[in-house]
DNA sequence: CTAAATCTTTACAAAAAAGTAAAGATTTTT
DNA sequence: AAAAATCTTTACTTTTTTGTAAAGATTTAG
């Protein structure tokens, strides 16, 4: 499992915009300048950041980017869903269907039902931090969460 | 954030063995069959999961693979670390640099910390689940997990 | 002992993701 | 109105990941 490239950079971007604030826009100089990357490849990630709805662009001379909302609303899931797609989604099981048409599994699937389960636990912790906690706070790992395992009848 | 194609049916085959069970081996054109795959890839990932000592091979007539413990002893987390990197890793840092040598976080990074505790948290998960539960039971999402966020001093 | 069934290794081909380049559009300043 | 600063779009190149191919090594059955 891993974090991709715009998850990873794309999330810097938004930390940039949180600590700078929203008096003055950023620019793509301006962000690629702070993280070592390459101005065009800043647009990129911040056109994906725009289309949703995330951040705004100002055209022009004094343009740049700033956030559509404070920092404290909002939530890393939507910073996640803004730049790629939730580890389960419909799609996973119409990707991997090996040679065939369709998933050999489709239907009742032992590895989608871990992996749905795998999303909501991961959502949970993606809905209670906020770009603010990340700016602003020391995360500490929660305490041990229970996890009911139910045996088949 | 995405599963890997080498973790989704590498866990498939862990399920395959553990359903199997460890009477016969399974062989290759079998995990092949079953999962809608090419033999050849399908011995590429049982060559992953052999060199990290979650299963082992028999060759020769009567062959195949079988699992080195009972299921029940199998952790998700070994299945994942045997598939893939962690989410997060000393690599994570060393990777997205941008266009420099070091990363211009390195020290004191949000995002950094942010990884590490995200990754702790998925690690809760995939310790508590074993591979007899994945086969064997209807796993429920947990409980909301409490998360403490810690004001900066 | 030989042949068949099996795993093993290495090299390669195809597809996806990451990142670059260049030309165009918009706004502000002078 | 013109120029400068800025975002926007499209197409392309590179790198990484996936997946394939083919020849080799090992074991068992007969």
């Amino acid at each position: 499992m891993k974090i991709t490239a715009i998850e990873e950079y794309g999330l810097r971007c938004m930390v940039l915009l949180a600590r700078h604030g929203n008096e003055d826009p950023l620019t793509l100089p301006e962000f690629a300048e702070k993280e070592g990357v390459s101005a065009p490849y800043a647009g990129k990630l911040l056109m994906i950041l725009k289309r949703s709805g995330l951040v705004k662009a100002v055209r022009g001379r004094r343009g740049g980017y700033v956030l559509v909302k404070p920092p404290e609303e909002i939530k890393l899931k939507e910073i996640f869903e803004a730049l790629g797609k939730p580890v389960f989604s419909t799609a996973h099981c119409d990707k991997y269907t090996g040679e065939n048409e369709i998933c050999v599994h489709s239907g009742d699937c032992t590895v989608k039902n871990i992996w749905q389960t795998f999303e909501g636990f991961i959502g949970s912790f993606l809905e209670r931090v906020t770009l603010a906690d990340l700016v602003s706070c020391d995360i500490n790992p929660p305490p041990e969460p229970g996890l009911r395992v139910r045996q088949k009848a």
